[in-house]
DNA sequence: CTTGACCTTCTAGTCGCTGGAAGGTTGATA
DNA sequence: TATCAACCTTCCAGCGACTAGAAGGTCAAG
């Protein structure tokens, strides 16, 4: 098929794909017209990519998970491993943003917000006092 | 002062502080020597910059409220506004974030994590039936 | 035989910096 | 006075992960 189809099948758009490509995390046949050939593997391996970059994996994550996927001798521990520490570092992600947010809040909160020029957010940002 | 000690006391890096100058975020004296002379009133505005890129917002919102940081007619309401946005906008990814997390854990959780080759994440990353 | 939807490659832009090279200035020390 | 480190300057390139657009080839339908 190609790659409109499997752009269609797998949700990344075609661009993505060849770019995914150029960084030599998939490889593809080509037809005679010198078109992309893909077969249901390798739509396999970009749902597989569409997904995991879904869940926060960095590209070079999803080259490992790839890797690892097709190595059928490997340990389950290896993709624990990748899996777990992506789960910290989306843990502290979002106690950053819950600070940021309760920041925000109190500032929106203090702010009337009417036509007057007086702000209390703008104040902040400017002297500090309270993030 | 020079760069250095604008940075120092600003908390940005003088590369940013450059940067911020050259996309025309903020302007800059020169001194004889060609050196960029800073004040206490940059060093202000500097902060403010650094606080509010801190708090999230891009550097076009920066952009807009130095500019309503520094016309004593604005209204509060506009500050407001763009705090709000920022604060929905907030909201959106700490959700994401969270669900990404739960899914994460679940396979996380799944997965045993031993030498042995089978792993729900891996599974779950190629069939997709989770999340 | 033309139209329009595909496909190809290539370059350049996005955002917000960050790194490094190559060179000028300053101030302290030998 | 020479020299040295620590500053400063500009300019160019790169990060990640695409995305947009131009210029051109291919294919199937009408």
């Amino acid at each position: 098929m190609n790659i409109g189809e499997a752009s269609d099948r797998s949700g990344l758009p075609a661009k993505t794909i060849r770019y995914y490509e150029e960084i030599g995390l998939i490889r593809t046949d080509r037809g005679g017209n010198g078109y992309r050939d893909y077969g249901a593997k390798d739509v396999h391996k970009l749902r597989f990519l569409q997904r995991s970059r879904g869940l926060g994996f960095s590209v070079e994550e999803c080259r490992q998970l790839l890797a690892l996927y097709e190595d059928k001798r490997r340990a389950s521990a290896d993709v624990r491993e990748i899996a777990s520490s992506k789960l910290t570092e989306i843990d502290r992600k979002i106690r950053e943003l819950t600070e940021l947010k309760h920041t925000l809040e109190h500032l929106v909160h203090a702010c009337h917000g009417n036509d007057r020029p007086d702000c209390p957010i703008l104040e902040e940002l400017a002297e500090g006092t309270a993030a």
